[in-house]
RNA sequence: GCUGUGAUGGUGUAGGGGUUAGCACGGCAGAUUGUGGUUCUGCCAGCCCGAGUUCGAUUCUCGGUCACGGCCCCA
């Protein structure tokens, strides 16, 4: 038999009304905050990926050719999409900021795992146009918000702000440009060695770049504050304490920071952490990821900041903007394991529709006289499933049960002649025989419900 | 990129060089000609793919595919 691709999934009715649930829930939370949903093509130019990420990236793409060999790739990522639809769309001529919102799967060719899937689905966000520690905590407000809405359990953020690091390794005095023959800045040296935990190599390469090497203690001191809010304090002190450097940026985490607690639930743990580095080179400012340790190594299930890009696309006074991505399919498998931990049957708030299903039960009349009630009651906003295979009583009954009916209404000979319907809610046993109209019988289940 | 484990009806599993491949859930039908969740009976449905060893392979060997883990990497 011929099998699905490798690392891509098939949705049951029952899972794929679950992650329904779970899109809506999360569409709902960015509507509160204001954010507009977009859609962008499933595949894009090749170009537009490397020129964001480089062209070590074409090995992890779905990258293809079209009849007419045009170089296209199905998308790895929302965000470039989203920076390129602002700029091919004009929507910098849109009142500022946008809000934008974004679901859909992205595909990577890499090995395939528990919570790492070659097809997976993102949600994010993009707040574009304004800058600074308000938007920064809008950003990471909503996020939190989606988290805590959805359920979801033992989760750890963590914000740091790129700009601090940076901002005291330049005022040292290292470079932020690459030397000739150099792959990358000093700077970037430098904050990978103290990601390293390399002491010895940080003090040479102050050494090496003509800064004094006793420098290096007290950036170790830094990137070793651990906490919450409460480590800007001693991070104040530390920077206050090296030569030329500029508080600017600490100021704004903070500034946002307290904006967050002011604008969002609290999540089980925030932490500080002036050296998250996030690898990439196109944010410039605030970071922040969450975690959620069960999950192991795929567990991070979010992640964003500040960043540029729109610089790409013609638009530099755009920039910077800030965003996150969800990880759709690693925080639904979170949840899935803590629903099983604790015995809840919901996985996702609202998964299952509390106003429930009526089975339609038509036993040896003529369906077609009916069939203008199962329609009105549709219209009505029920949820009626009509039985199609001419079942006697007690397998109707027994098939209203197994797809998880609410209510059942049974309309037989003897119904049609006394013009009633009988009208049963399969939790309670009860039922009455009620007029043979579409009103009466809506009226009988919501006075049962 | 490295590496470990595994693959038996739709699902969960037992078994094993020659079996009628067992069990449970499930689906269908009946016991039951107007009332479900229990019970009983019958039926449906399976050894991942390819090559090799063998008289004979679902079982052993190799390769492939897929899944699940552990490192690396990345978001």
């Amino acid at each position: 038999m011929v099998q699905r691709p490798r690392g891509t999934r098939d949705f049951t009715p029952k899972v794929m009304a679950r992650r329904l649930a779970f899109e809506q829930l999360l569409e709902e939370r960015a509507r509160r905050h204001g954010f507009s949903r977009i859609q962008t093509p499933i595949f894009e130019s090749l170009d537009l990926f490397t020129a964001k990420s480089g062209p070590g990236i074409v090995s992890q793409l779905y990258a293809f050719e079209d009849k007419s060999e045009r170089p296209l790739t199905l998308r790895p990522e929302l965000t470039a999409p989203v920076m390129r639809m602002i700029a091919e769309e004009g929507m910098q001529m849109l009142p500022r900021p946008l809000r934008l919102s974004y679901y859909g799967q992205c595909y990577r060719y890499e090995e395939s795992k528990k919570g790492r899937y070659r097809e997976f689905f993102q949600y994010g966000v993009e707040l574009v146009g304004e800058s600074g520690p308000l938007a920064e905590a809008e950003v990471i407000a909503l996020a939190i918000d989606m988290l805590d809405a959805c359920g979801l359990e033992n989760w750890e953020v963590r914000i740091g702000h790129v700009g601090i690091l940076k901002d005291a390794l330049t005022g040292l005095g290292l470079s932020a440009e690459i030397p000739d023959g150099a792959s990358e800045p000093p700077v970037a040296s430098a904050m990978r060695l103290l990601d390293k935990g390399d002491d010895a190599g940080l003090a040479k390469l102050f050494t090496d770049n003509g800064i004094n090497p006793d420098n290096a203690a007290p950036l170790r001191a830094l990137a070793d504050l651990q906490g919450g809010v409460e480590t800007l304090g001693p991070a104040r002190d530390i920077l206050s304490s090296l030569p030329g450097v500029s508080l600017e940026a600490l100021d704004d985490l903070q500034r946002t920071l307290d904006a967050v607690a002011a604008l969002a639930p609290a999540p089980p743990s925030l932490a500080v952490d002036l050296t998250v580095a996030r690898g990439l080179d196109y944010y410039t400012g605030m970071v922040f990821e969450v975690k959620v340790p069960e999950l192991r190594g795929e567990g991070q299930v979010l992640g964003g900041g500040s960043y540029k890009l729109l610089h790409l696309f013609g638009l530099p006074d755009l920039d910077p903007c800030c965003g996150f991505g969800l990880g759709f399919d690693r925080v639904l498998l979170a949840l899935e394991a803590q629903a099983q931990a604790s015995g809840r049957s919901e996985v996702v708030p609202g998964e299952t529709d509390p106003k429930g299903l009526v089975a339609f039960i038509p036993f040896g009349i003529d369906v077609a006289g009916v069939l203008p009630i199962v329609a009105s009651l549709r219209n009505a906003g029920e949820r009626i499933e009509l039985e199609l295979r001419g079942r006697k009583i007690p397998k109707a009954m027994k098939w209203a049960n197994s797809i998880g009916c609410q209510f059942t209404v049974v309309i037989g000979p003897r119904d049609l002649e006394n013009g009633q319907a009988m009208v049963k809610s399969l939790e309670s046993g009860e039922q009455q025989a009620v007029a043979l109209t579409a009103d009466a019988i809506a009226a009988a289940i919501q006075a049962m419900r």
